[in-house]
DNA sequence: CCAATCGATCCCATATATTGGGATCTTGTT
DNA sequence: AACAAGATCCCAATATATGGGATCGATTGG
């Protein structure tokens, strides 16, 4: 029955709308010991701290919740404090410290823009903030015969470009100008600061931001922001084409996908929301 | 069934050594499978890539080791990729990160020490005492190129480190003395015990603690403690950089920007002096 | 000051979830 | 094309986890 359980995510197909609940039926045969203590550190993640809130949380008796809790602070995956109950424990600092450090963006990110890219076939360009730039990782070509003049390890102004301004989302407005400023340095801004703050305070809203031919006539783009654990904006992904590929109604719908793939990418270094 | 009666660790594990996981003596009964699955977290994290690593690493047949294994990756603490095997799944990030929020101190410091390492971009750690270690909550690796090799989540002994030295400026002398000793079991120490103390004494007066290649050659760092609201020092943290950036004169300067900082942090978490 | 209460910890017979040997399948290699 | 290496699946035997209840320690209230 199991469908592809091979590539580390399901994911299937793009605007995935089930519920991240542990689905009841999903097949987990032959590690319910296993399940119920890593249920225990969700529960206490998600604020349990005493026996009783954890075996309510996971429906076992408390004997069993206290083994398998006891087993769990001796491993140091868990705290135990006799007024606070449970905490998370710092094996798990440890742990996910680790798994920051091995998983580059660019490799967890890269699956889920080879199945988008495969899906739109537009250019898909990966980046991340470097200084006042936008600093490009990654790329991904698109079947499209046109060709977006861009290489990997390149930086753009971030100001100017879609994933740049996917990148300053969270930024407040007085950033924002900064940015804007180190345009004026080099040539002209294509919109005033009035109505690129409009823009960006729209985009901000959205969670998506968009670069239609400002930066460059008939290249448009969409992009998403990249969230990590602690929910800060580590990278961003921009999918690029013509104008002749990219009217309106096109940009609309593709700012849901991106929303879903930016979603999805997030979650796999961590992100919570 | 002819398996091993012996819940022990078997060889040594290939790659890295040397985890402290395994507790001696004590016997978590009741739990086998919960440990065995915590058990295939840390072997990933020591390196172990494919089933056959991970069952030479535990001691259990690939049937049992996959099945524990693929509930893992269903569960997000491990991704699987055909070519690269194991590594740490995303879950691990997003408990590390909760672990690392749950500590208040942790949350309070962080900005006064982002402020602190964008100025003088060393390595800076954030530690607390638990038991008879010290516990690395944070760490903010700082601009050199030289990489100070810690993690968090990690314990070190605490009379050979300046964090640790500083987490202990109050005791007095009978506990320093024990603290002393518990490096006697594991390798030698490099100062004796009568130049320790007279170091301690004259850091006790400071308020400062400071490590000048003690621990390990090279490395030099400055450490001050972090006091709650009722004055006593609940955390500490430490400046750590190679000696070519620590010269005699740049550790008295950066003796009174840790005091500073130290204080602000201690003063946001209520305390007067 | 003692009784009542709440929660954690421990014990043990029973039922059940887990185990591991091997068959099978997938994927990359010679 | 056949081989090889590793992952995945299946099933009977049994070691393993389960939970009901007793115990213990601490906190609260009368």
């Amino acid at each position: 029955m199991a469908s592809k359980p091979s590539t580390g995510e399901p994911g299937a197909a793009p605007g995935s709308a089930a519920s991240g609940s542990a689905a009841p039926g999903s097949a987990a045969p032959g590690s319910q010991t296993l399940l119920r203590g890593l249920a225990i550190l969700e529960a206490v993640a998600g604020g349990a701290r005493d026996l009783a809130a954890l075996s309510a949380s996971l429906g076992t008796t408390r004997s069993t919740t206290h083994r398998l809790a006891a087993a769990l602070v001796e491993q140091r995956y868990l705290t135990f404090a006799p007024r606070d109950g449970y905490a998370l424990g710092p094996k798990l600092l440890e742990l996910g410290f680790r798994a920051q450090q091995a998983v580059p963006v660019t490799r967890v990110a890269r699956p889920h823009l080879e199945r988008l890219s495969a899906e739109c076939g537009d250019t898909i360009h990966l980046g991340v903030l470097e200084g006042d730039w936008a600093l490009y990782l990654d790329k991904l070509p698109g079947r499209r015969r046109i060709e977006i003049s861009s290489r990997v390890g390149e930086r753009q102004p971030v100001w100017s470009t879609g994933l740049g301004k996917a990148l300053i989302l969270d930024f407040d407005e007085a950033r924002w100008r900064d940015f804007y400023r180190l345009g004026d340095a080099r040539g002209g801004h294509s919109p005033d600061l009035g109505t690129w703050l409009d823009r960006m305070r729209s985009y901000a809203a959205r969670g998506i931001a968009y670069d239609r031919e400002e930066n460059e006539p008939e290249v448009r783009c969409v992009a998403g922001p990249i969230r990590d654990a602690s929910g800060a904006i580590v990278a961003a992904f921009s999918v690029t084409s013509t104008v002749q590929y990219m009217d309106e109604p096109r940009m609309e719908a593709l700012a849901e996908t991106v929303r879903a793939v930016a979603g999805g990418i997030s979650r796999d270094l961590g992100w919570a929301g």
